[in-house]
DNA sequence: TTATCATATAGACAGTTATCTATATGAAGG
DNA sequence: CCTTCATATAGATAACTGTCTATATGATAA
């Protein structure tokens, strides 16, 4: 993953409404009619927000008949948690210092 | 931390160039013009991501003389990573099961 | 085949964002 | 006090986002 997959995947989250949904989805596979039970929105905003969640492979969706399961990515959210505490390599020599 | 307060975090972290900004950060505080030197854009456009990275706490500001340094907040990133991969406490019903 | 149900797409639109140039602010040095 | 340098703010603007209603798609059931 480079810089623009991170920003695709934070810029997912950073949205309430999404951060909501992937906070449901965590403690498990959800169906998206549940979802829009619990969220003050539309089903095409649902759907919206899903694509968003999608897109960038936070979560996978597993179709059955008519219904939409969705679910987190395991090793996608590894993969974030990881850069969040990791320590950069990025090396710059000190400038405009007093010392 | 609620899901305005996560969400806030992460759409700061969703730009290119603030996690570009965030990554060389984790490697130690920098100057800005450090920064600056490093990215591709005016010295206001710096400004106005470093004022959106500080406005949610991820990082933190100090001024010496006329020379800002920029660090990230270790706090804030445990917080981040530790939602990201808990297990959320949401029950829902089933619905629209088929078994 | 037709109706129904779950989900996706299209189109519209107000609000937000990322960027720039120009200018202001505020510290340090002469 | 005036100049210079680092950073912040203001204002403009094109692009993007999140939301809605209306409609399409595609699966299941009657």
């Amino acid at each position: 993953m480079n810089y623009i997959d991170f920003a695709l995947c934070y810029k997912a989250l950073g949205d309430e409404t999404r951060v909501k949904i992937f906070d449901m989805l965590k403690s498990g596979e959800k169906c998206a009619c549940k979802l829009l039970d619990e969220l003050n929105c539309s089903q095409p905003t649902l759907s919206y927000h899903m694509k968003m969640l999608s897109d960038c492979s936070l979560i996978t969706t597993r179709k059955e008949g008519k219904w939409c399961y969705y679910s987190v990515d395991i090793n996608i959210l590894k993969e974030l948690s990881k850069f969040i505490l990791s320590t950069s390599n990025t090396k710059m020599e000190k400038c405009c210092e007093k010392d």
